[in-house]
DNA sequence: TATTAGCACTCTACAACGAACAGTGCTAAT
DNA sequence: ATTAGCACTGTTCGTTGTAGAGTGCTAATA
């Protein structure tokens, strides 16, 4: 591809995106003060058109990018260091360094989402697939107790349950202590069934609060789904965009978001990988999803994953904005997340 | 209004509900098996649009309801005790009992939004009103600790923080043991600030802790707008109804439940009063959800607030299903947040 | 050989028009 | 009080026509 063809592309996916309507080489040649005439450009789009990264709508209309048209300008852009400026993001990004891990994410992407006309998507951990650190029990009241299980992401998850027989604190203490010897470095909730039956055998005395304590474990687990979700702000910016007039795609889009299966696998899968941080259009394989592209970043903490957040918009979207804005944010959680053990 | 425009009413007003098309009198003479003319039908058609109970689209287009022919209506349902049986929800109630309130609000709300093609939404107690019943803490890592408060509603809420400077376990009960004597029955995020204050000064030994306490405290509030917040779910299977045609007003309704400032107070000024459990549209006072309806329902726990469910959807909603579905299952809840304090 | 001007051509978007139709209001008869 | 009949009204939907944008091609040009 020769140099000016390539300064045509960018310049016409870049006006796509900006104004939605497809762009004619007439636009272009204003645009560009290239020093040649509408029917050359006209020439030039054609050659990229039988390259397979612009289209037409119909015949004779201007040309908008095809998908492989968006991922050659995201590469493009990737690859070229002048990525514009993202500045004073931070002074929003006031987090709260003692908050979980989960609501800091949350609210990070709520932030995120008021800085742009997209959906900002979140993707907290998996607390069932962490590896369990140490167990805390905590008798709140009578029969009442209290489990904190902190993680290998310096997080921790509560929850409570009930004794069927009185127990102090300091019994408690050595059930805690027992748990963790067996389960430290495991994912309590995935192991926790296989063990705790293990320990009604091994430790009769305490038999009651190991079984006790397994069913509500398992019980908790129904919620899996629940907590594994994904969540999203600021859908209703985002369907204000001209691509959502079109009831079909918006009510698909809506439902990928709200069901949103796919979608936490789709991240899952793909933040594993260091490349390929940008899903455009087809490269979802979901039709619901045909009309959209997604940028999303993980977030480490202690060097496992913690998360994801993201963005989900049009393919027409302002990838020079959000790939470095994205990029820039998750940096930044995970700078706090990271910072809040110390501290 | 004689009885057989009662009935005639109620007829055109349900068969709406259920078709979305405007009600002509051919069709009403079909439905009702009167022995009547439309002749007759379309006489007293006419004489309850001059009563303000429907409308016409256009000149001779068939009859819809109005926002007084919904009120009429949903009054009309309540009276009556024929409303439709709502069968065989409890099994997809099975609520874990330990879940805390607000995990136990959002799972029945997902439940209720696949029983219908509504939006259920969920306000969650604000927890920064909530009377604080005792405080635990829990040193959980070297400097770490987990502050745990037991509130009236039987529910608790959780957070850590860091030390500045190392403290026994002892030392942090007997923290606790002053927070709790102070605090007891006060709105723990309300009353903090000056209390800590205060407690800096009397117990000087550990003014660190109230100190670096109160912080985390002030930080954590700053987070109130979102943890007050309510609580969507369903949202894509009601924007398939057809009212949601007009992206305009799909719009509308999207922010308002994404920004839901307005939602939350008017749920929070609803519920108080006993009457009033369902808005419909203008009474909104809100042109945003002039199209829309809410039956909302509160839930309580000990005889206090706890939060509320509901559900919004188009005016023309399933009201003789609805109505009784969102009051049986806030019942239900309430029973089963109730329960788990005994159990 | 690369570029350009010019022109015919294609397709869309949009408004205007008309027919089919559903449902009414009115009147006169029962 | 009810009804049959009919004229009337406004919607919906398909058709048709026009304006306009933008292309592709060709022949001329540097």
């Amino acid at each position: 591809m020769e140099k000016r063809q390539k300064i045509i592309l960018k310049e016409a996916i870049a006006n796509y995106i900006q104004s939605a309507e497809p762009v004619g080489s007439k636009l272009l040649v204003e645009k560009l003060n290239f020093s040649v005439s509408s029917a050359t450009v006209r020439n030039e789009l054609k050659t990229l058109e039988t390259l397979g990264f612009l289209k037409q709508v119909y015949t004779s209309s201007g040309r908008i990018p095809t998908d492989e048209g968006y991922r050659w300008y995201v590469d493009f852009l990737e690859e070229s260091d002048t990525l514009s400026p993202v500045s004073a993001v931070n002074t929003q990004l006031e987090i709260i360094a003692v908050q979980k891990v989960k609501t800091t994410l949350n609210h990070v992407a709520k932030v995120m989402s008021s800085l742009m006309d997209y959906t900002a998507i979140v993707l907290t951990p998996d607390i069932y697939k962490m590896a369990l650190k140490v167990v805390h029990m905590v008798l709140l009241d009578l029969n009442k107790v209290l489990v904190v299980l902190l993680n290998n992401l310096g997080d921790n998850q509560e929850f409570v349950f009930n004794l069927r027989q009185r127990m102090s604190q300091d019994e408690l203490n050595k059930v805690s202590q027992i748990i963790t010897a067996k389960m430290e470095g495991m994912p309590f909730f995935e192991s926790s069934d296989l063990v705790l039956r293990h320990l009604v055998n091994e430790f009769p005395n305490y038999a009651s609060v190991f079984e006790v304590l397994n069913q509500e474990v398992e019980r908790l687990s129904s919620f899996h789904e629940t907590r594994e979700s994904i969540n999203v702000h600021g859908v209703s910016k985002m369907i204000q965009l001209p691509e959502f007039k079109n009831v079909e795609m918006t009510k698909n889009v809506l439902t990928e978001l709200e069901e949103n299966r796919f979608l936490t696998e789709l991240i899952s899968s793909h933040i594993c990988r260091e490349d390929g941080r940008v899903v455009i259009g087809k490269e979802f394989n979901n039709e619901k999803l045909e009309e959209c592209s997604l940028v999303i970043s993980p977030v480490k903490s202690r060097g496992v994953q913690a998360g994801a957040i993201g963005v989900l918009g049009p393919k027409r979207m302002k990838y020079s904005y959000v790939i470095p804005l994205v990029k820039q944010i998750s940096d930044q959680v995970q700078h706090y997340i990271s910072d809040r053990d110390d501290g």
